[in-house]
DNA sequence: ACCTGAACACCGTTCAAGT
DNA sequence: ACCTGAACACCGTTCAAGT
């Protein structure tokens, strides 16, 4: 308690839509979704909330705001090393995602949230269409594109979600092989009677690499989509009888 | 607004954990994660809220139990029809959950949350151990169960929040084709040049069968988890060069 | 046009007191 | 052991009033 947050504000600065949402993401940062409030804002920008309110119209939009910009300078980033596979493009955006997520650890319950409420909307539509193209340039047939776009976005957004969750759960210095021991130990010794896969798949957890583990899920996913449409997998074929 | 609630409680019937968490899934049920007050639940069942914090310690916990007794249900009914494959077996968990959350919509939130806040309490656990054991049945090796298994239950779960979430966008009486067409129609409308992909994708959206949707994207996911152990696929070997 | 700040209707949670 | 209900510290949001 009692933790100082900077005063440094000149209290002259003009308030504007964008000091609310930068001011919105580092209280977010800072202290997760329930962090984010008109109290601790108000506070931090030196106003009232009737200022804040005639710039947002209510604490949803500036969530919305405050996770469209993350997500855009994310996705920005990507400056332009010309020849890629679409593979290579495709686990690019994922890692950018799977990073922006891991220092925003908010952002996924947010875009989750986002992405059904409105999948046309602002930044869910971007991400959906950037994931698109390139299953579109991988030589998916068309009737397979959404299926495989939708697919892999929600493996993204899930994995990326679930490391994120994991890394908070201690706190912010614990160390990272000291938490999965100990979540490998609590699936050891789990009732082995109930629970055999999760036992025999305790140590595999010990020892992962968060980045190795991501792209190994985006590959068996980008495997499914490839396959599908060569000599003798249709969508309607299963992968076994 | 005045919608009356049942008054049919018999005041004499005892209060236990069990009564709380059953009107905590109705509330859940009617109004959605905004719709759970505790305010709510003395009126329902006609109490003060010091008698639910006896039986239930807070909110979370009671969330967390409401969603224990719905996924517990859902993943229960299967009856045993013996002989089926560990695709059918997959795809029978994935449907119950499918299912269950598009009669509950706030579960979606609410496994993601419990899914990462620990993975091995509770029904989260049962969940990753039914897949886990069949993608052990496939055949897969042992290196990739965990990727094999935590892949499909994120796209299961991301699959069927977002079906939930497109189902009670608009009203619950909405027509579905009308309420698809209108998805299809706004993405018609975007940029041409911003957004090519979401556009050409358009009409898939507009018919579309829920169930066959979201088994097509199960499929596509164990094709990849099959296809990775097949004579030249390696976890390390991406889908092409 | 932009900001102030008191006020309103809520929320989860606690706790002395009852039976 | 189980329940009551007033009270506390918080929310998001509004709105008359100021500049």
């Amino acid at each position: 308690m009692a933790t100082r947050t900077r005063r440094s504000q000149r209290r002259t600065e003009a308030l504007s839509r964008e000091r609310i949402v930068g001011a919105a993401v580092e209280l977010l940062d800072a202290a997760g979704e329930g962090g984010l409030t008109f109290r601790a804002l108000t506070e931090r920008l030196s106003t009232g909330p009737g200022a804040i309110y005639w710039h947002v119209a209510n604490k949803g939009e500036l969530l919305g705001a405050a996770t469209d910009a993350v997500v855009a300078a994310a996705l920005a980033i990507e400056p332009d090393k010309s020849p890629k596979t679409p593979q290579d493009e495709i686990r690019a955006v994922a890692l950018g995602l799977f990073d922006a997520i891991d220092e925003h650890p908010w952002l996924a319950t947010q875009l989750s949230t986002q992405f059904s409420r409105s999948p046309w909307g602002s930044v869910t539509a971007r991400i959906f269409e950037s994931i698109g193209r390139q299953i579109c340039a991988l030589g998916v047939p068309e009737d397979n594109w959404f299926t495989a776009t939708s697919g892999l976005v929600h493996y993204i957004l899930g994995a990326a979600g679930q490391n994120a969750a994991n890394a908070r759960v201690l706190g912010p210095d614990v160390d990272r092989t000291e938490f999965l021991d100990a979540v490998s130990r609590a699936w050891e010794e789990l009732d082995p009677g109930d629970y055999p896969f999760t036992r025999a798949v305790a140590d595999q957890v010990r020892d992962h690499d968060d980045h190795e583990q991501f792209l190994a899920g985006i590959d068996l996913v980008l495997t499914g989509v490839t396959a599908l449409h060569l000599p003798g997998g249709q969508a309607d074929t299963p992968p076994a009888a």
